[in-house]
DNA sequence: ATTTGGATCGCAAACGTTTGCATTTTAAAC
DNA sequence: GTTTAAAATGCAAACGTTTGCGATCCAAAT
């Protein structure tokens, strides 16, 4: 029934050469004669050889694969980073494993572990949110292998990051509604044990400093979900002396107020203005559309990845690199016209 | 520099006993005192000895890797299917590769035939909108290696297949439509030649059939994009006797429905009706929010693993299994009450 | 006729496991 | 003290490659 894969040596065996002139002959290496590369490349056609990648890649200690390590899948920005990262991987001849820490250290560290023993050649990792132990990213380090981490960087860890712009990104938001008349200007953040979320809020808070406008406690929230929004919402426009604006650390959090806005009989963005962050097709579903912060996942997923085949192939960039993707500024029907 | 990989010979080198022993005391062979077990097992601990899954995967001629093949990453359907399979992969111990066809047949056969050489131990392939030959899928099953197709399914291809309730999914929309006291409903489609289009197709006729409701060429449209429907639908809009309702093959098709609709002045769901497929959070965007079908990608792709693992196991189910996920109709603003 | 010296090719080891079989050790039975 | 069976371990081949080194061959140069 399973018909066996066929190997150098039935090809050697066929045509009465070793095993080792075949292997040769097939990567049309100098010592063999015309002749028989031809006698060989065609046997090898004609049998349908195809390399065993398991051995060779036993014999040379290598490995085209390299594993991404992401917090969740179904998801705008992380998706698309995947997308940058397949088609450079695919362009470059290496194979992508998908792992999903689901926001879980534990799940993390499992697939840490598993990572170094299947020894891929490299990994890309993004935190998890639960996570704040960095051993098992050491651990792979040791193990010789190659990682960067990219958006929800490890600075405990010395290695190369590919990060977004966030403070600039919030920065240039918030001016945005500042310049389109915005006086007080809610935001909506996660946790600010994330790096993203400290860098996010300092781009806010800088902002309103460099327009001299007051920083006031009142107006920063935790919220981080469209349903949180929906309920923290209502509150928040029922507060003596409301926002004008609102500035979302993402997108569903973004439509989460929208909606509870309207719901209260406000206009948008006659009376109050939105903002959110992350893009995707949901900032135009929304109705007015919504102004955002487009991150740019791809060439996140992309440079990411880039970074990491070039260290596997030995390329050095210097010891240590940090790269940084642009934001920009989705103008559209949240805000007002300046 | 590079601090080699222990294996199971240096353990036997320290402990002076045989690479044979070793190994399987590693895996509590009878035959090997639980002396010996516990010394080799605590030096393995000792020294972080991890087993060369490749040299392991030679040997047995096996694979723990599976690919899944998937037309878009950045999609809410099909991330959803991959979460699902990267689910029960990981918890069944297998690792699973990700591949994008980009929709493209080229594509589509350069990563079958790496599948083939990475000799991966099953695979699970969507097709492509453009593939009309299946020649690359059947290579896959001539050298051994499990498949089953999803979603996209190929008919030409005996093996298991796991689809999404297109026809009934379709249906049940429609007689929706038809309940709440819409007579005149057009359906924007993709292109008929996939399968998938052609089953809601067939749901949208029956419907209209089952209700005495008259079939009119002109109300089915090839159209299965948000642009496309933006420019589409103010035409439809302008026809002397307008649809009062209309179906979509999917929710991003929808939202340009929706827009067209507003910029024409009129009301959504007094007007007209909207129904999309497809689910994800753009239907919670929308304003009013889109009544869609909801597919259950991730029950999508947890069975179609299940089911490839299963295969690879050796598990048998009979020699050939189609399993069909239920769709649900979720009933939100576009559409009216009955 | 002998020596060179490329040009071709084959031998065998190596990568890290697993496993059938042979071998040694142990301990019990005589 | 010998035999015997069972328990514990080791040998070596195998999985499919690659590659350093040595072997062969043939033509040209001496």
């Amino acid at each position: 029934m399973a018909k066996k894969q066929v190997t150098i040596v039935d090809i050697a065996k066929e045509l009465n050469i070793s095993p080792s002139t075949v292997s040769r002959a097939l990567k049309n290496h100098p010592d063999i004669s015309k002749k028989t590369v031809k006698l060989v490349q065609e046997c090898a056609k004609r049998l349908n050889y195809q390399p065993n990648i398991m051995a060779l890649n036993l014999r040379l200690g290598k490995n085209n694969t390299i594993a991404v390590i992401v917090p969740e899948i179904v998801h705008y920005f992380f998706s698309s980073i995947v997308k940058g990262v397949e088609e450079v991987a695919f362009d470059e001849g290496f194979n992508v494993m998908l792992f999903r820490s689901k926001e879980s250290y534990e799940r993390e560290l499992k697939i840490t572990n598993s990572l170094i023993n299947a020894r891929v050649a490299g990994v890309l990792a993004s935190l998890s949110k639960e996570t704040d132990k960095y051993e098992h990213f050491q651990k792979i380090l040791d193990n010789n292998i190659q990682l960067v981490f990219y958006d929800r960087i490890c600075i405990g860890i010395i290695t190369d990051r590919v990060v977004v712009d966030d403070y600039a990104g919030a920065m240039t938001a918030v001016e945005h509604l500042i310049h389109t008349g915005c006086k007080r200007i809610a935001f909506y953040c996660s946790p600010t044990h994330l790096e993203i979320s400290k860098n996010r809020r300092n781009g806010y808070l800088d902002a309103l400093r460099k327009h001299k406008l007051p920083v006031e406690k009142e107006l920063m929230f935790v919220c981080d979900t469209r349903e949180q929004a929906m309920e923290l919402t209502p509150k928040v426009l029922a507060m003596d002396n409301p926002p004008d604006a609102f500035f979302a650390i993402n997108d569903h959090t973004a439509t989460g107020i929208l909606y509870a806005i309207k719901q209260a009989g406000l206009r948008v963005p006659e009376d109050i203005s939105i903002c959110g962050f992350s893009g995707g097709d949901l900032a135009l579903a929304c109705d007015p559309m919504l102004t955002t912060v487009e991150q740019h996942g791809y060439e996140v997923g992309k440079t990411a990845a880039k970074l990491l085949i070039d260290k596997i192939k030995g390329v050095t960039h210097g010891q240590f690199t940090n790269r940084i993707v642009k934001t920009k500024l989705m103008v559209r029907g949240t805000t007002r016209k300046v």
